[in-house]
DNA sequence: GGAATAGTGTCTATCAGACATTATGGA
DNA sequence: TCCATAATGTCTGATAGACACTATTCC
């Protein structure tokens, strides 16, 4: 029975909505291999760590990211031969989705509006495959969980929740219909009982996330 | 930077729908750690080897199966320190959807109807876990996917079709409105246009699996 | 003809999508 | 008063779930 021992490594795909851009958190390469790259954050797992432990380890460490509102749950295991060239690495994604935070103070780490990553720019091994994964595994998770609230603050109103749903689907989607179903799914939202002019004209209620794990009837994405 | 080298395995949980019920490929383990316990059948995957390519070897080696119509598809991977007492060991699980086939020939691999492993079995390791993550998600993906033709032969009828949906998901489906929507969702089935008396009475049209790979509109569980 | 199973049809409550109107606060 | 945005309401076509009937083969 060979017993041969890889390398394991946790590479996160962290997503969030700013600027009315759906964003990955991604760390500069100034070595090699893929020097002058963008890759995902992530590192080796230790001995004694279990994975999500790792996870959010690499999450502080490596993202500058503590936030227990982050949503974390594990994507994919990548782990062909050749992907990393210096030696077998098998790779755990986790998946993050993040409210709208300051990431790392380290130039190495910024924010990117995912459309420029996924397309055009220069991205390290496999990471553009595992972040294009994430971004697919988002979408659908909006469809029949409340994860779109983890894109917000803790108190948000109805539209604010409706761009998320836009931004991240690309989408336009009607606000009276929207708003119907958002309020009438039950654990989604909660009522805090205050309201906000921050987006100007009337003052909107504010929600907090319900406890729901899953959405019934699903949100749809409209015309597939 | 901490450059731990763990032992990689890929455990297989295989299901099919056979006598009835739903059932798992186990394997006996005769040797410490876990003597006299099922487990999924699994290994460690080679040095050159990338892991859906180590889980289709796998299931030939282990299970005895290399039909090539069985759905393959990696369901998530675990990796807690002491999952293993022998050594670090991070475990990628891959789901396997087959027709009821017959199994390996040596008697340490048997198809075992789940409801059975899964509450009161010995089960080695962490694999009763690993086991009901892949049931849940067969159970979901048949909402959602035409994964159910994956545990029907190449040519079966809609009757057949709905019994592997009863079977899985543990509840009765009314026939008439199963055709309806069955028939109805686009690439689902197509017809051969032949027909069997297999079952009795009117003979039944005949459908090979269709190119679809997700399924508008989903087919819903009842009363959640 | 009877038994057994396949396939089609109908009715109704509910829901998604399209669209109009009223409500509320700030400048 | 005007402007901007929030919230609610209405109509319609589609669909899911409940249920009844017709069709085709074998005995």
């Amino acid at each position: 029975m060979t017993d041969a021992r890889v390398a394991v490594t946790v590479d996160l795909v962290v997503l969030t909505v700013r600027e009315q851009r759906l964003s990955a958190l991604v760390w500069w390469r100034d070595r090699s291999p893929y020097a002058e790259s963008w890759s995902l954050p992530g590192g080796f797992i230790q001995l004694d760590e279990d994975l999500p432990v790792a996870a959010q380890r690499l999450m502080a460490e490596r993202a500058g990211l503590t936030d227990v509102r982050i949503h974390l749950e594990q994507l994919a295991t990548y782990g062909y031969p050749d992907r990393d060239p210096r030696q077998r690495v098998v790779s755990v994604a986790y998946l993050g989705l993040a409210p709208d935070l300051p990431a790392s103070t380290r130039a190495q780490v910024m924010w990117r509006p995912v459309d420029g990553l996924t397309v055009k720019g220069r991205i390290a091994f496999d990471h553009r495959r595992i972040l294009l994964d994430g971004i697919e595994r988002a979408r659908a998770k909006l469809e029949y969980s409340p994860l779109a609230a983890a894109f917000c603050p803790p108190e948000f109103t109805v539209a604010e929740l409706r761009r998320v749903y836009e931004i991240v689907w690309g989408t336009p989607l009607d606000p009276r219909n929207f708003h119907r179903k958002v309020t009438g799914a039950r654990g989604f939202l909660v009522p805090t009982g205050t309201t906000t002019t921050r987006d100007g004209g009337r003052p909107a209620r504010l929600y907090r996330r319900g406890d729901a794990e899953s959405l019934h009837p699903p949100m749809m994405r409209p015309t597939w």
